[in-house]
RNA sequence: GGCCCCGUAGCUCAGCGGAUAGAGCAACUGCCUUCUAAGCAGUGGGUCGCAGGUUCGAUUCCUGCCGGGGUCACCA
């Protein structure tokens, strides 16, 4: 179902086109003034510019074609020739009507759906993930959720980090530490036991215990690299424990990934495109793509009108072991293979911003990418309060499990505090069935993750933001909890009519300013549904829910809705509630973010 | 030094060619015997980093400068 913009936009496309003028110009716009009038059209500025015609006459034409249209209840010129519109209060409630029991909200699906990869998450063997990575997990999963929900068939990819010199610094400080293991012993070809040699406490511990060993001795960074190229080339017993670092560390990030209610379709990481370096090299090779360049290979991926000199795109190390390079680019041929997407979305941190455009070159010109285009998706800092990458007081990094928990706490508190505020008298835990802690516990759940999810996203992608939990929690202002709380309201209401035998009918009347607000803002959900996909920018979305929830609750102040008399009246507005609740629940779906039953 | 991102209200951030630049928090003023008042209504608060340019019109586009962050071939 057309949006009232894109049914507004057509019949001012018409008029400009009557008047032989380009219909792109009839693009028409929530209004920039809500105070003059609920939409805009601006396309006479620029047609008339066109035209050298004048401006406000011009609109005057249009004006008057647009006037013709009954569902129009005003049609003004203002200022240099911005044309304003009203709708009369008849088509709005029979448009809105039409949106009863439509569960996408009047989103359409697309026309032709994409096969889209999304790449994020991006853990690594040995390393918890930390703060740092709640950002490409949270954005990649909203964007999965809005492009799956768009009728696209999405693929998303933890890309896990497996294959790289990580993995030598780890086989090699681990036969410091137990050399007597089997795995070390060139002789024993195996098989090797089942049971893991160390846990993922051990691998987080000897991580950076290795990483510093190499920073510090040349030889031990040789040695690593030599460890690494032998696991790569196949060495038995390197192979054989580095499926038990993956084997440990993928529970360990499973774990968060549950704790987080993020999913995702494929388990790949580097060392799934390993078999593929080899042939594709040799390609390049071949084809006179890659070239040597002091001792290493590379593909040149310079371009004509380059502002910047970036360096070439280094495919091999002089050592002939692969690099994340090499594997990115591998990785690009792989899902060319499998899924052959349209599209391929890259949700890393802005830093990487260099290495994408070199890949991503480099599969263009290497003619890799199929019919695919690839976007990294980058985004800023997770702060602390003094406004530097969030850390621990000690300075090591804050884990994501942690935060998490941290968030569930918070939201604890929090809810304890509305309880009181709402002179209830909380239980204490102690004295809790074990119900209603399962519930409390729940609910905590819900809305601790809300608050950091809510947070994240409403931000513009790119901007570093500072974490502050304290915030995030609230019920008030523009948070998680405080949407979350709108919707429960929202419920709650239409709970309360059940029970007085009201029920929601047909939106046939819209009376007050509040019924007419909420009924232009339900209608926006689709533009900014198709706004936050196309621009990657959850953000949109976010504010767009906090607009909807902000309408509501004026609404919800002006009107008491189970006890009106007018019974027709009545149920318009029921009907608007329950239709502002499927919104409120979808919109948050698609970021992540649960509905509790109740708070 | 080259390049990339950022600089908007006291604080945290939206907006990125159009009308009087917005929101939340903080401050102040009203409104709870009625569907959940952590809500609603309202007030105050800004040379949109600085200087030029393009345009009928610039916070938005271009150039230069200042300030913060990042990055600059065999780590990821």
């Amino acid at each position: 179902m057309a949006t009232l913009t894109q049914i507004l936009t057509t019949l001012a496309a018409d008029a400009f086109k009557a008047e032989g003028l380009d219909p792109a110009y009839g693009t028409v716009t929530t209004s920039d003034r809500p105070d003059l009038a609920q939409f805009q059209c601006n396309g006479a500025l620029p047609a008339a510019k066109a035209q050298k015609q004048n401006p406000k006459a011009l609109a005057e034409k249009i004006a008057a074609r647009l006037k013709a249209d009954p569902r129009l209840a005003k049609v003004e010129i203002a200022g240099p020739g911005f044309i304003n519109m009203d709708l009369t209060d008849e088509a709005l409630a029979a448009h809105i009507d039409k949106l009863r029991d439509d569960p996408r909200c009047g989103v359409p699906t697309r026309a032709t759906p994409q096969t889209v990869i999304i790449d994020f998450g991006g853990p690594n063997i040995a390393k918890t993930m930390h703060a740092g990575h709640l950002r490409s997990l949270v954005i990649g999963d909203a964007l999965q959720r809005l492009h799956r929900f768009m009728g696209d068939k999405v693929i998303s990819d933890v890309h896990f980090g497996d294959w790289g010199l990580q993995m030598g610094q780890l086989i090699t400080e681990l036969k410091r530490e137990q050399p007597n293991l089997p795995y070390f012993d060139e002789a024993n070809k195996g098989p090797y036991p089942n049971q893991s040699p160390v846990t993922m406490e051990d691998l987080e511990r000897i991580y950076p215990k290795a990483s510093a060993a190499c920073k510090a001795d040349p030889e031990r960074l040789d040695e690593a690299r030599k460890a690494t190229a032998e696991l790569q080339a196949g060495r038995p017993g390197y192979r054989a424990l580095w499926e038990h670092f993956r084997g440990v560390s993928f529970a360990g990030v499973r774990r968060e990934f549950d704790a987080l209610d993020i999913s995702f379709d494929w388990w790949k990481g580097e060392s799934d495109v390993d078999k593929l370096v080899a042939p594709m090299v040799d390609d390049l090779k071949r084809r006179g793509l890659a070239v040597e360049s002091q001792g290493a290979l590379v593909i040149h991926i310079a371009e004509e009108g380059d502002k910047r000199e970036l360096p070439p795109l280094i495919v091999q190390k002089s050592d002939g072991a692969a690099l994340y390079e090499t594997t990115d680019l591998a990785t690009i041929v792989d899902r060319v293979a499998k899924a052959d997407p349209d599209l391929m979305l890259y949700v890393v941190g802005q830093p990487q911003h260099d290495h994408f455009e070199k890949v991503f070159r480099g599969a263009r010109k290497a003619g890799l990418a199929g019919k695919a285009t690839l976007e990294h998706i980058g985004f800023g800092t997770v702060n602390g309060p003094d406004g530097k990458p969030f850390r621990t007081r000690a300075g090591g990094t804050v884990k994501l499990f942690d935060l998490i928990e941290q968030a569930k706490q918070e939201a604890r508190k929090a809810l304890r505090e509305l309880a009181i505020a709402r002179g209830e008298n909380p239980p204490e835990e102690r004295d809790m069935s074990p119900e209603a802690l399962a519930e409390g516990e729940e609910i905590a759940r819900q809305v601790g993750l809300a608050a950091i999810k809510f947070a994240d996203l409403q931000n513009h992608r790119l901007t570093n933001y500072v974490f502050d939990l304290a915030r995030f929690t609230k019920f008030e202002g523009e948070t998680g909890p405080y949407l979350q709380y709108a919707a429960v309201r929202c419920k709650s209401l239409q709970l309360k009519a059940v029970q007085m035998g009201h029920w929601p009918d047909a939106i046939s009347r819209i009376e007050s300013d509040a019924d007419r607000n909420l009924a232009l803002t339900l209608d926006r959900l689709p533009g900014a549904i198709d706004q936050a996909t196309a621009k990657r920018a959850p953000n949109v979305l976010c504010s767009y829910v906090f607009e909807l929830a902000q309408a509501f609750s004026r609404f919800w102040a002006a009107h008491n809705i189970v006890n009106e008399r007018d019974e027709e009246l009545r149920g318009a507005r029921l009907s608007l509630c329950a239709l502002t609740f499927t919104a409120l629940t979808r919109s948050l779906s698609l970021l992540g973010i649960e509905v509790p039953e109740r708070m």
